[in-house]
DNA sequence: TGTACATCAGTGAACGCGCGTTCACTGATGTAC
DNA sequence: TGTACATCAGTGAACGCGCGTTCACTGATGTAC
């Protein structure tokens, strides 16, 4: 055929696409271009079009990419917490210190959410389709339908954790908050 | 003295500061420019540098800025819903579709949260005090010490409403909020 | 087996653009005399 | 009252830079014969 394979060029797709689901979280949707994500890959930026149309397209690509292992976590923690009937497990793991140091590696939402709201429609989509997926996993520790108040306290939690510059204040979030995660897994 | 008087002076800084308040919760931190301000408050770019040292200056009083009537807000909320004893009244307002609608006039917490995390001290510092105070003014009606817990939740679920493309879901994301609210306004 | 050719992921120079910042300047006004 | 001067907020051309995107190209490999 030619000198790549097709897996070969699956591979360089999907490592652009991960490298700039990190990048995302990491520095927001502002804070990436596509010569840092090539980067990121060892490549140069000219052979990104190669791959993907243009940056929105991979941005969009990559907010379903960042998503993945946000709702992943949520299913093995829910999962694990219920086995040990034990819900502040999850919000323990949630807003432990080294998820709050790793946004890159973390939940898409707690590092994304407020800037969503102003991106394409195709971003905006995606965004919706992983939040209802967590929302609706949460829901299995949590009373009721897709829990979107502990979703939202957990990540609006999280994101306020990230943004304060103090140690102290940022333990006083987590103890306050885990406080009422817990009166809001008591009872039917 | 010189040609302007010292209050057009300041009353310059004041309207260059307020639009830049109102930019960075309605297109984010690097959503604004120099020049995007000052055209808003009807100058042009150069100008920018009497009133302020650079870009970052601006941004750190900014953030200040936007949060004076966030604060101010809950303030009043608070107040009218202690005095009709009626909590939800909070939420209410907060979630309506008004404020979903109107990030620039809106909670800055909501607006940029997720963004605060990565920007200079000054800007974090300036957020960590507005946020403080406003978990300390929601603890009037929410049991407690500095009400984290439900600031992040109301803040968290204000980002995911505006980040969400569909009018169903937002409307299914307040409607739990406001549950889980009620829930946490309840008992000792 | 050996040679000529086709393929195509990736390279890097080039483009037009908006950005933050600088700076020589303008021009309306207050002050000095 | 009238004139010369000083002040300084605001103007707009210019700068160097990073961005997204384009495009002629390279060069390793598979295929044809």
């Amino acid at each position: 055929m030619a000198r790549y394979t097709a897996e070969h060029h699956e591979q360089t797709h999907a490592a652009i696409l991960q490298a700039a689901a990190d990048l995302i979280r990491e520095h927001g949707f502002d804070g990436v271009s596509v010569g840092s994500v090539m980067k990121a890959v060892g490549l140069t930026h000219g052979g990104f079009y190669a791959h993907f149309t243009d940056k929105a397209d991979l941005l969009a690509a990559a907010m379903t990419q960042a998503l993945i292992p946000t709702v992943e976590r949520f299913d093995r923690w829910t999962t694990a917490a219920a086995a040990a009937d034990d819900p502040s497990q999850v919000a323990r793991a949630y807003l432990s210190d080294h998820h709050v140091a790793h946004p890159g590696q973390g939940c898409a939402a707690a590092a994304l959410a407020s800037e969503v709201g102003r991106q394409d429609a195709p971003v905006r989509d995606a965004f919706a389709t992983g939040a209802e997926a967590a929302a609706n996993t949460l829901a299995r520790i949590y009373p009721g339908e897709a829990a979107w108040g502990v979703f939202a306290m957990m990540s609006g939690a999280l994101a306020l954790m990230r943004a304060v510059p103090d140690e102290a204040m940022r333990n006083q979030i987590r103890t306050r908050v885990m406080q009422d995660l817990r009166k809001l897994a008591e009872g039917e």
